[in-house]
DNA sequence: TTGATATATACGTTTATCCGTATATATAAT
DNA sequence: ATTATATATACGGATAAACGTATATATCAA
């Protein structure tokens, strides 16, 4: 299932084919999160993200670690040379993305709040 | 609609996410092809092929040419650094996919049948 | 143990995608 | 003009994706 990636282009192309799961990926980009901040920055309902997250998940694409009753996300690192390619590829764009910058910002300022909220 | 590559990734990769697209791709890798030719190479019914075709089409993946009876698509160049990142290393990897290949392979021999039966 | 919070999953519905078959169109040959 | 060939499109059905809501699970706090 994660060999998919490897084996077809196709697979990977589709899985980053939701819009959704390409805003998560970008507010990853930012650094490990967990699901709450991402809900409240992409102002969606939990449940969509938990699961376009276990898409993510399944293809290797992200990991997921838990802490106490958070569960945080981050980008996995990627061994294949063409799956290296294609996500370098994609978070230059997102980089340079108004949009995407916006996000992100948002993002910061969750989690800071989240943080802040935790100590 | 064309521009929607530039601005979205993700329909990007929603386009490249079909096998069928990809190998169709992965023949104009080869040149110029008609339809009936890559229609007998993939061997598929010739209406999938036109529809697939049409897709790449209007997201100005590809580009077509009128000759004759014949349709002739090709590669379009891409002004777009991303779209042309992403496509770059998708002919890279089908360029060494044994799969890919052995169709490229399938398509010289068929368009060569094709070539003496017009001459 | 009870309650609250964070996350995941199940379920039914809607929507999008892909397909095969049939048909339309366009060109060329007779 | 008629026929044959190449390609495109229309249509209905099947399959898969994504969604919202409801619910389950897991952790922590009281």
């Amino acid at each position: 299932m994660p060999e998919d990636l490897r084996t077809k282009p196709a697979t990977l192309f589709k899985i980053l084919s939701d819009p959704t799961r390409l805003r998560l990926l970008n507010l990853l980009g930012g650094g490990e999160t967990c699901v709450c901040d991402l809900t409240d920055t992409l102002r969606v309902v939990q449940p969509k993200v938990s699961r376009h997250l276990a898409h993510l998940k399944r293809a290797r694409l992200v990991e997921a670690r838990r802490d106490g009753k958070w569960i945080h996300y981050r980008w996995a690192k990627q061994g294949d040379p063409f799956v290296r390619h294609v996500v370098f590829g994609l978070r230059q764009w997102m980089a340079n993305d108004e949009k995407m910058m916006g996000e992100r910002r948002r993002r910061n300022q969750i989690c800071c709040r989240t943080n802040a909220r935790k100590s």
